[in-house]
DNA sequence: TTATAATTGAAAACTATTATCAATAAGGAC
DNA sequence: GTCCTTATTGATAATAGTTTTCAATTATAA
């Protein structure tokens, strides 16, 4: 399971297994939508009800030095947090439900090399990501 | 000239044409790299010394609105603008200098709408941006 | 030139994030 | 299990970025 097997991973660098990790671990690696500290805090606390926000912070930086977690970009904020993909994805994301899925673009860096060459860029990085609506939104909205 | 056309806008909305509205459109209608407001505020300074960082953001904002500028992401900061783009354009910036350059991805839209559908998801809106060095500060960096 | 209302810059308020610090508790040694 | 050390905690203060407030200014139409 993917909670124990960040929290062991948080143990092998040396770090101790606090209920405020537990609480903030348990959220993060297993939300189906990007979550900003606020809302991990405020999932969390259910949790473990004397959890502090600064512990948030702190447990998501520490997440995403281990490569655990990514932080994403959307429309409305900057800070919102998501399990890592494996390999290099692209992201999906409902504009509904917030739910994002990661998805592999075909022969998409052929695309960004002649991008590249054509104006004279080395590519170190790319984003990108594509907003819509998952069908079961689109069932509520319409249904 | 870009500069002249954004205040004929600005007017044609029936917004007044201020010292600090001429010296915010004149640095952000002739950019190459995206800004936020503390750079132009900086930058827009040198035209017009009484300046005041809450009219570049009061600014900015306005032609957002016109759809003059766009907010764009960076690793490091989400409250950048540079000139929009005509059409749908996707973005080639440089970690080096900063620079930014539209380009059009031939065929995206198929590639799009192709995951969109196994996905079950509809697509309004995406981002794509390729983050690279540009030549020149490439021969910089070597030279 | 004048009147008026939009706009301004300075200061205050607000929000999000980070640093400080004494109290707590995890986990190794025994 | 108990003790000891020190990482970690939550509360508070500090900081940074952005927005609101407001009296003074100024663009513009009459």
């Amino acid at each position: 399971m993917t909670t124990q097997s960040w929290l062991s991973q948080l143990k092998a660098h040396g770090y101790r297994l606090t209920n405020a990790r537990k609480a903030v671990v348990e959220i993060v690696a297993t939300t189906t939508s990007a979550l900003n500290p606020l809302q991990v805090y405020e999932a969390a606390k259910s949790t473990y009800q004397g959890l502090g926000l600064v512990s948030v912070y702190r447990t998501l930086e520490k997440l995403e030095e281990l490569e655990l977690i990514q932080r994403v970009h959307l429309p409305d904020g900057c800070n919102a947090y998501l399990p890592q993909a494996d390999g290099h994805q692209h992201l999906l994301i409902c504009e509904g439900c917030g739910k994002a899925e990661y998805f592999e673009g075909d022969n998409m860096e052929a695309l960004f090399s002649k991008v590249a060459g054509k104006h004279g860029f080395s590519i170190h990085e790319h984003w990108l990501q594509l907003f819509g609506v998952c069908s079961q939104c689109e069932l509520a909205a319409s249904g």
